[in-house]
DNA sequence: TGATTTTTTTAACATTTGTAAAAAGAATAC
DNA sequence: GTATTCTTTTTACAAATGTTAAAAAAATCA
């Protein structure tokens, strides 16, 4: 174990591991070489955490706090995704393909991430058959996920849409700012500020 | 192996592990273990190959031919994903969760499958990490074409996301009835054919 | 606090897409 | 080969969403 760690760091570490294992369970020498290649990050409100133009080569996890992933389109700010508490947050083309990525992370407020180097992780999959396992299931369910969001997009009104976002996520309008959920949503902010003028 | 195979069968089932092994190789006790699983299923056209409100229990790839993934919303057919040779198909939440799909998987042409049963491929991600691997870098694999799906979906007009199909795969408007196309797209019939009409 | 910046709403108009029904065209079955 | 069915296009109108600009409201900062 890295014997340079605050007891803060290793406090957060082992709550994340303890919360990743809910996907799968680590043998205890599995657990031990993970927590080894994890480290904690705190940021501020509004703070890049990645860059646009930058290869992603680290996984993170949202301990407190949230974030999101956003690409410029027509030099305006789309976001494609929102993490929060628990949530794993990473820019999954450029990470699989080792390419520099097009999009960002930012912090929505004051976040605390765990991440883990991606390099050092694929190692730890040749050595430990359950960490593989244990993130192959976190992708199976990530992209289980993003199956859902492409049916509601696909098959729902903006206002259907809108509507479930307030039941699933109502912890979303409270802290992200509207323009952001509009572009979340694939709408205009006008077009959401229409939507919410019509359901109170 | 398994005696009871035709050699047109075990023909398939090879030409099926050395695609599939493209995405990551394999020992060969891990092929055989894999081979021995696997079966060919050959269809005609529009035939059903898994009914909706059954629960997944099959993984199957397309050698020939092609098929889709379809729902019903209001009485009508969405078609979710189209598959042709060397693609993945499978209704993954059900698969995942072990749930009964409300989708469906027919064959849009005479259509040859290779098989494989969850269960068995899921004992043996147990015994061979390096088919585990294989898989988890399928699923990756797949979870970034969604990613793409949504990206086009949320942020192209349906005129574009036509285009972009006619591009990308040109096999698509040559087979498949324009009605799933535009479910695909997200759009109407309609809308489909006046996006036609304006371009040529 | 007051000034400045950012966010959200509103308005007017344009464009896109949807709906329903009918007609035309293509494929299929007897 | 003709009748039947299925697919695609067209038309007319309705509804939803986009665009641009301005006003109002809220948040931030000095």
């Amino acid at each position: 174990m890295n014997l340079n760690r605050t007891s803060n760091e290793l406090e957060t570490i082992l709550k994340f591991l303890k919360e990743i294992q809910s996907y799968s369970p680590l043998a205890d020498h599995s657990e031990k070489a993970l927590a080894n290649i994890c480290f904690t990050q705190k940021v501020g409100k509004n703070e890049v955490l990645q860059e646009i133009g930058k290869t992603c080569k680290t996984i993170y996890f949202v301990m407190e706090g949230s974030a999101r992933i956003f690409y410029l389109k027509d030099g305006l700010e789309i976001t494609e995704y929102f993490a929060f508490k628990n949530d794993l947050i990473v820019r999954a083309e450029s990470l699989f393909k080792s390419l520099p990525s097009n999009k960002g992370i930012v912090s929505i407020e004051e976040t605390l991430f765990v991440g883990i180097p991606s390099n050092a992780l694929f190692s730890l999959f040749d050595e430990f058959h359950d960490i593989e396992r244990l993130f192959r299931i976190l992708i199976q369910t990530v992209y289980l996920e993003t199956i859902k969001r492409l049916e509601s997009i696909q098959f729902q009104t903006a206002e259907e849409r809108y509507k479930g976002l307030l039941e699933n996520h109502p912890e979303f309008i409270q802290k992200i700012p509207l323009k952001h959920i509009a572009s979340y949503l694939g709408i205009t902010q006008v077009s959401l500020s229409r939507i919410r003028a019509g359901i109170s």
